[in-house]
DNA sequence: TCGCCGTGCTGAAACGGTTCATAATGTAAC
DNA sequence: GTTACATTATGAACCGTTTCAGCACGGCGA
């Protein structure tokens, strides 16, 4: 059992002692040394060595107040889409040098306010933040405390707040569209409930698609609410239809988890896929295109997403605020497609 | 376009003026609220919540030298594997109600130093690393210094470090294991190069299983490495075999990506999986369970990791370092059971 | 010789909290 | 009425930096 070395760090002070300067020469010699004669400097330094000297940056940001921290806290950092984004941020920052303090939420509001105090009690330049709720009025008076705040992922219900998303109306078009031009008249749609944003928009684009193609959506979209946005909720989606005997031809799941389990559950029923039913999911995960039948789906530009959020963030306070939406794109792949 | 109030945060003197009462008696409220009259308290939480004072967390470290920070440095915060420890981390952590700093260093050493220097800067209690290399010779001064540190999904190559990783030998021999007894006697092993430690160890456990049923390893066990530890890597070994005309009964694959690529590519030749072919993959992903064959795999207990990690790290200084080892667990699924 | 200027360094104030010795006040015991 | 003690509140010292007014010194022009 070693004892650690209770031994107080080095400070400012044992250096300048060491070198035999005063403190400002040091702290002259880590932050402008062209101020500093070279020899002085050269004496300075050997004694940081010496010492194994690390700067407290707590009192350097007490001090100085310069921040290169930000926080990101977004929902799920399992969901690869959300590991992506992050992904995105983090070299955005790296650019200039900064960091980030990244931390999940898991939908839930306290946690999310529990973290977004700390960011603000360690004093973060601002906050990148996939809310957990709609209700975002904490994320505006964060803001009136001199915080920045960008949405991810979710566009900014009012002006004067950035935001970064993804256009989810089109990508439920591109992917509704895309059926249509397959042959098809008549679209399964799987998809969550409505008061999530993205479950609403995605239909909303069907909707559309339909309407574009001069189809009645009353009658050529068939939507089945899946109990939860995985591979099992498709599974019961598509059970759910088997058993009412309505055995559609073009399923469009609201993301890549939830397609998984329809394709899996579709197969054990003997109904192949492409050439039975025509299938499109949503997110592009990794895995998309690696399945049996590479699945045909919906992309979003992740890592951009969480690169121009990071841009929004550190541009110089002041600026006016700016709602981004990015345009999804779809990704063609066997799942949707009838062998010629 | 909105100027931001650059108008000061609000200190604890702030509140204490509005309130009446000394510096003292705010900063008992927020520390030990016991020791301060209800009536005094009131007045003070009122001025608190009037000034919408937050505490600088900057000023409160440098004076207490409280720390309830650790910093996490995974090598990719986009592989599921390491998501799901720093999940089991950050479980860990809100207990205490610690926060953790995450980053990835993407392999980098360069990245780990930067990432490290900044977590001591901020004075965190200890960080959680899996290192980019096997040099880990700065984590052991970092230690020195203070700062705790427990080496992630790595054995501690000394005895004073505290550790936690995974048995990779005893997982290669389960797989192996499991495919004997389904009465291969012959196990072609799809690995990555011997330097990275995992591979290493997984390729002695299949030796180990081999010797144990009796057989020569330099006969019954054929590696293959492959380029990648991806779904392309798997591809690619896949074709190396099928062109030397060596059509395997049972492979192994070193991870579930490669195992992906391995299924996709012995399909498409046509060959049955697990009719033609058994075969086990590692790490069990999420959609190991969800592919048209649902694949056996080795399963990581990847929560418990972070969790124990975090443990180690939380435990009272002076504490005798451990080195913990899980075991992995195997999961049988159709991949490598011929149907009866 | 004197005054002026530039360079390099010094040392103390300031940042915003926590902590602790001390003061003020009230209560109980004798 | 005095002493002893518990309870609350006070305010100054302190944490380790950065910053800045000012000092020492040497060189230069008049």
């Amino acid at each position: 059992m070693t004892i650690p070395t209770a031994r107080r760090r080095a400070s400012i002070a044992d250096v300048a002692r060491i070198a035999g300067v005063s403190v400002g020469t040091v702290s002259n010699v880590l932050n402008r040394p062209e101020r500093v004669l070279p020899a002085t400097r050269e004496r300075v330094e050997v004694a940081i060595e010496q010492l194994a000297f690390v700067r407290n940056g707590s009192a350097r940001q007490l001090r100085a107040g310069t921040i290169t921290t930000v926080g990101a806290i977004v929902l799920d950092l399992s969901n690869p889409f959300f590991t992506d984004v992050v992904r995105g941020i983090e070299h955005r920052l790296e650019l200039d040098s900064y960091t980030a303090m990244v931390a999940s939420s898991d939908d839930d509001p306290a946690r999310e306010h529990r973290y977004l105090r700390l960011f603000e009690e360690h004093g973060v330049l601002g906050v990148m933040v996939v809310p957990a709720t709609d209700e975002i009025s904490h994320l505006l008076t964060l803001r009136e405390r001199g915080v920045g705040v960008v949405l991810l992922d979710r566009p900014s219900p009012v002006p004067d707040l950035s935001s970064v998303a993804v256009d989810d109306v089109l990508g439920g078009e591109l992917a509704a569209r895309h059926l249509l031009e397959q042959g098809h008249t008549r679209i399964t749609f799987l998809n969550g409930p409505h008061y999530i944003r993205q479950c609403a928009d995605r239909h909303a684009g069907v909707v559309r698609a339909l309407e574009a193609a001069g189809l009645d959506p009353a009658e050529a979209l068939v939507e089945v609410t899946v109990p939860e946005l995985n591979a099992d909720g498709g599974e019961a989606g598509i059970r759910t239809l088997l058993e009412r005997g309505d055995r559609p031809s073009a399923v469009f799941c609201v993301n890549d988890l939830t397609a998984l389990g329809a394709l899996r559950t579709l197969r054990r029923e003997g109904i192949s896929v492409p050439d039975d039913v025509a299938l499109v999911g949503y997110d592009d995960v990794t895995f998309a295109a690696e399945l049996a039948t590479p699945l045909t789906s919906v992309r979003q530009p992740t890592h951009q997403l969480g690169e121009r959020a990071a841009d929004l963030l550190l541009r110089p306070p002041g600026s006016p605020a700016e709602q981004v939406v990015f345009e999804p794109e779809l990704v063609v792949r066997e799942s949707s497609t009838r062998a010629a």
